[in-house]
RNA sequence: GUCCGAGUGGCGGAAUGGCAGACGCGCUAGCUUGAGGUGCUAGUGCCCUUCAACGGGCGUGGGGGUUCAAGUCCCCCCUCGGACACCA
């Protein structure tokens, strides 16, 4: 007999699905019911690993599901082209960032294929193409016009080693997330969009989402909302009010002085003419060159030094001292703290290292230890807030200051406006324009794109190597026609990947970057899926924009993505794959060896996708054998059409069992993806067939049946054997075929055996109609002969009968 | 430090509060092909008992609790992983 050939197998149908056009789908759909099945796109830089190779396979799992239901299934397929992981790939290769650019597209193309992955290729995009990067400048322009792009100085993160700003998000630990290096605060002029004015409704909308809480939670914690208020300070000496914020307002007879941060714009004037002045500046330098990660470990102890200046708690009426010190950060809220010692701990450390008095404001219990007390208790010291809760304390002050006019009820975030520029080469243009004249002048949409030039020396150097290109910066003023110089700075690549997902719905379209009634048939995304590590980043950089487009008018709805999925890690010996670590597995050796969808299928099997798994080879050719078994069995019978699928003996059990089996695929990858068990079932159903092939007298049509449904089932997980063995035997192609449903009749079985526990253990069996209520099984427990040998002697106290599960007996006397 | 998540055989992992360990790997024995790194069959949580069949006990990180019944629910603790981390 001939041997399984995967190789051969999988080039057959994929010659199929290449020549018929299979997974593509119009946008003229207006019958069946859509979905939109979406994996992150890759990062082209170098090749596919197994964590894209289980991404996709995961994907088209449920793009194969949704289409045997009965849905049209948008799923394409693109490249995030343009960005550091790029460029960094290019540098280190020797390439221009455009020919690797390339090279590595076309090898996630020819793996794409090779794996079987079933996407309507008429749609595939990657973001550095000038019909993209257009539409990419055009949605930065109506930014622009709403005043959600802008151009600020401010202190930015700097990553000296890829020379270049980066976003608050791209910063991990104080370190630059992609290559590692300690990032250092500058103060620049830079692009950002206005993320901050979506905080609130980017944390509302978070709720319906159908996401992993954790996602949600992180999104939540990194929007960080605080509810609370704004106090005024007044420092006479001076002549000038200082606003703080705090989220205990209640807390404020107890501010026993007030500290601003070093990079708060009024230090040196508070300090100028004071004892203190130089030690000021001495110690603002110090904080602002010195190494960030140190500066933001809570664990450091306080340091700081006294403006010799005060300000008045409006409160208690008191003269209380100011300070500068770096425990206070600038970013956040005001830049300005009121020290509440016996309240927060960094305050109370700071307190204690400098001598200044602690004043209790809410009561801690008896046995207190001398530290920050931040649990409830009543107000104490505080006046007319005495005896309150901290809830009823915090809106009463509130009052008190609003009246006053000296504080309102204030919310602040912790999310930072995006900074979106980049001083790289391999980026998306900025279509802004310096005239002497006119200053900032958007460049208008007929001269989209702005292409990047062609240039020798790409290299980060610390601005823009877009500078040295002399030719392609200088243009005329789209307005006054004067001189004038380009941006020279580019987008990060999150702004590219940020509407991917509306440009594969109308990928073509050369008036718009989509057409609205389109986007919004297709839209939103029903399934999602990808990495974690996304979860803040790309996930909130998209949602933002979706919801500026809502804004703008250009789509129907609020959220991109309905749903999301995200994928485990895949380790190998504990731990994460790298080719450092010589402990990387490579895709295209594996589908090589063993085919593309063993690979899949033991992606999928070796643990539950959401969590992560840790890769071994035997585990690959188990997966291989249980292919390779099913082939070869499916080949035994697929000639013989000469039986008839009998309704009893050994053809029933079979027929029973592949209904176990749709049952269970069914409802286990149906919104759960607990892809592991299902492909467990199907090898159950299939070592069914073999056992019964062996010991028993199934039919070959009993056999054909269950093995073709076998092959039904494991379609979306390995579609190319899954095509070969269903076609083998039913002559027709499985893609076409709707998804099988488990009959209830087959379920079901007239009698069932059910365990009798004696005192919680399980002693004996007994087999009782299925349908048999709580009477009959307790009758049936309590008639059967083995009960008498467990309870020796003892009475009954109680029994309970569960139908369908269980009976158990308790003794008297324990 | 705070907030999540997770601890189950030799390993990856199954288990709507109801038979713990499905499925796969590995291992053991047997069969098969001239041979095998092939295929097939059986066994495989730990301990005790037995020539054997059978039988018994213990078992889901540790300790308490709820329940007829707990891997699953509640409380405390330990360990590991992740996220955030001086955010006022």
């Amino acid at each position: 007999m001939e041997a399984f050939d995967p190789r051969a197998i999988e080039r057959r149908w994929q010659q199929v699905w290449n020549d018929e056009q299979t997974w593509h789908v119009t946008n003229d759909t207006s019958s069946a019911p859509l979905a939109y099945v979406l994996e992150m796109l890759p990062y082209t830089s170098g090749e596919p690993h197994v964590g894209h190779l289980k991404n996709y396979a995961v994907g088209d799992a449920v793009a194969h599901f949704f289409r045997r239901r009965g849905y049209t299934v948008l799923h394409p397929m693109g490249y995030d082209a343009f960005g550091l992981p790029a460029e960094g790939h290019a540098i280190r290769t020797g390439k221009s960032p455009r020919v690797s650019t390339d090279e590595s597209i076309a090898s996630f193309r020819r793996q794409f294929s090779e794996w079987g992955i079933s996407i309507d290729w008429s749609r595939e995009l990657a973001t550095h193409q000038p019909e993209y990067s257009r539409w990419t400048q055009w949605i930065f322009l109506q930014m622009f016009g709403k005043g959600l792009a802008y151009r600020r100085d401010a202190a930015v993160n700097w990553c000296p080693q890829d020379a270049t700003v980066l976003a608050n998000e791209q910063v991990v630990d104080g370190r630059c997330e992609r290559c590692g290096a300690l990032v250092e605060i500058r103060q620049l002029e830079q692009w950002f969009y206005r993320i901050t004015d979506y905080a609130q409704r980017l944390l509302e909308d978070l709720g319906p989402l159908e996401w992993p809480e954790k996602v949600k939670t992180m999104q939540r914690n990194w929007i960080g909302r605080s509810e609370g208020a704004v106090i005024r300070f007044r420092c006479d000496e001076v002549g000038t009010d200082y606003e703080v914020f705090t989220t205990r307002p209640d807390t404020l007879f107890g501010a026993t002085f007030f500290v601003l941060a070093p990079e708060h714009p009024d230090v040196a004037k508070l300090a100028a003419g004071t004892a203190y002045e130089d030690r000021v500046r001495e110690y603002v330098t110090a904080a602002l060159t010195g190494d960030q990660t140190e500066r933001g470990s809570a664990s450091r102890p306080k340091t700081g030094v006294p403006l010799g200046r005060s300000v008045t708690n409006p409160v208690t009426g008191e003269q209380i001292p100011m300070f500068v010190a770096d425990y206070v950060l600038v970013e956040y809220g005001t830049g300005a703290v009121m020290g509440v010692p016996a309240q927060d701990q960094r305050d109370w450390d700071f307190a204690t290292a400098f001598g200044l008095p602690i004043v209790r404001t809410v009561q801690p219990p008896a046995d207190f230890d001398a530290k920050a007390y931040t649990g409830e208790g009543p107000a104490v010291n505080s006046g007319f807030l005495d005896g309150l809760s901290i809830g009823e304390a915090k809106r009463a002050m509130i009052d008190w200051l609003t009246e006053r006019g000296c504080g309102r009820s204030e919310v602040t975030y912790r999310l930072r406006d995006w900074l979106l520029s980049r001083q790289r080469y391999w980026g998306c243009p900025i279509p802004i324009v310096y005239c002497d004249g006119c200053g900032m002048v958007p460049v208008p949409e007929d001269q989209l794109p702005i292409v990047l030039p062609v240039i020798e020396d790409y290299t980060p150097q610390g601005k823009s190597p877009l500078a040295a290109a002399e030719d392609w910066v200088r243009t005329t003023c789209p307005s006054c026609d004067s001189p004038a110089r380009r941006e020279t700075d580019t987008m990060d690549t999150f702004v590219d990947s940020s509407w991917y997902f509306l440009r594969y719905c109308d990928p073509h379209n050369d008036s718009l970057p989509w057409d609205r009634a389109v986007v919004d048939r297709w839209m939103p995304v029903d399934q999602y899926i990808g990495g974690v590590e996304h979860a803040i980043l790309h996930l909130l950089y998209a949602r933002f924009f979706c919801k500026v487009f809502a804004d703008l008018g250009l789509v129907g709805f609020q959220e991109p993505f309905a749903r999301l999925f995200t994928q485990g890690m895949i380790t190998r010996d504990g731990a994460k794959m790298s080719k450092s670590k010589g402990n990387s597995v490579s895709p295209t050796e594996i589908v090589e060896r063993y085919g593309a969808d063993t690979a899949r299928c033991y992606v999928l099997f070796m643990a539950p996708p959401v969590v992560g798994g840790d890769w071994t080879d035997e585990g690959l050719e188990g997966v291989y054998r249980f292919l390779a078994r099913l082939w070869r069995l499916a080949q035994e019978v697929a000639d013989d059409t000469t039986s008839e699928l009998r309704a009893e003996g050994d053809d029933l059990v079979l027929v029973r069992k592949t209904h176990w089996a749709i049952a269970k695929v069914t409802n286990d990858i149906d919104g759960q993806f607990a892809f592991n068990t299902a492909i467990a079932a199907v090898m159950e159903l299939v070592k069914e067939v073999s056992r019964i092939h062996h010991e028993g007298a199934a039919s070959a049509a009993a056999r054909r049946f269950a093995l073709s449904m076998a092959a039904s089932l494991l379609f979306p997980f390995a579609p190319h054997t899954a095509a070969e063995v269903y076609h083998d035997l039913t002559g027709d192609r499985v893609w076409t075929q709707l998804w099988p449903v488990a009959e209830d009749r087959y379920l079901h079985r007239d009698e069932v055996s059910l365990p009798v526990q004696v005192d919680g253990k399980v002693r004996f069996r007994v087999t009782v109609p299925a349908d048999a209520d709580e009477g009959l099984l307790r009758t049936a427990a309590m008639e059967a002969p083995e009960l008498v040998e467990y309870l020796r002697g003892r009475s009954i106290s109680r029994v309970v009968a569960v139908p369908g599960k269980i009976v158990n007996v308790v003794a008297a006397g324990l």
